[in-house]
DNA sequence: TGCTATATTCGGTACATGTCGAATATAACA
DNA sequence: TGTTATATTCGACATGTACCGAATATAGCA
């Protein structure tokens, strides 16, 4: 039981589904569950491990992978329902789960230039790591700002 | 002939140069290129391939390679010498070519969701992907406007 | 032009990762 | 407890990527 309607429409939702993947890859999502991502985000509503199968094209242990990896980004909800063992998988709000592991990313790497820095004796070379440090600092400030102003939004 | 002084200090080196490689492959720096950065960071002038493959233990074929992908992402340069074929590395003081690439990748994101918006006719959907589109081009400004003003400062 | 120093490319290999179908586990329920 | 529907794990295989050493190319210079 596809999830798609005409044909049409279909063309456009593979193109998304693709471009998404595309974007995502290089933030370290593998190909399958970028796609799924699109898959989701497209989707009006939950949907279940045979959905994506039927739309995606992969077998059933991929998309359960895939599924699985999504939740762990924070990207995708499951939805388990009573009754039934069925599984239903959505794209979640929390799509700021990417950019905070960027905050984080920037954080760590500012720490280790500035501890760098300290233990570097040569003061040209110390200079730069710091400059370098408070480079990414700044940066990381500026996002986790924009992030905390998003989440007081509304 | 190693570009290391003394015994005591390169196991801090080494930390500093595996901790940035840690960091740094999450971004899609291979291993060893991710490591020579760290170690060009640390490094008090220029230094050659069979510096890097004294101290950072690879052939001089990974070397060469990893030099020029640092490069291409704009963390490293060359600097030729007259007089010599021998080509000297040094960590690029244009350090934010890695944030400019999010900042693209972040536009480009906000773009497709914003398309894949118009394109779709269920309003609780087209609303997500609006939502969507906004948020990650409001990271998108708040991190151009970060670069901007850094690359403005002093 | 030939010789030396140096960088780059190439072919093969090893390793990691993603995918599949089959096997297994588990929830629901008669 | 047995049967069915469903999800998950497992083992094998394919594919891609990074690495190495050898081969090749090229700059400098006698």
């Amino acid at each position: 039981m596809s999830n798609i309607t005409n044909r049409a429409e279909l063309e456009n939702r593979q193109d998304f589904i693709l471009e998404m993947a595309r974007l995502l890859v290089p933030w370290g999502v593998p190909e399958t569950a970028a796609r799924l991502y699109g898959y989701l985000l497209l989707s009006d509503g939950p949907v279940s491990l045979d959905n994506i199968v039927a739309d995606l094209g992969v077998s059933k242990s991929t998309a359960s992978v895939a599924a699985r990896l999504l939740e762990m980004y924070t990207l995708a909800r499951r939805r388990s329902q009573g009754g039934t063992r069925r599984i239903l998988f959505e794209a979640s709000e929390d799509y700021d789960g990417m950019l905070r592991a960027q905050t984080r990313s920037l954080e760590q790497l500012a720490d280790l230039l500035q501890k760098g820095a300290q233990a570097t004796r040569t003061k040209a070379t110390r200079d730069r790591l710091k400059v370098m440090a408070e480079f990414y600092l700044v940066n990381r400030n500026a996002m986790e700002s924009a992030l905390r102003k998003w989440a007081a939004r509304k």
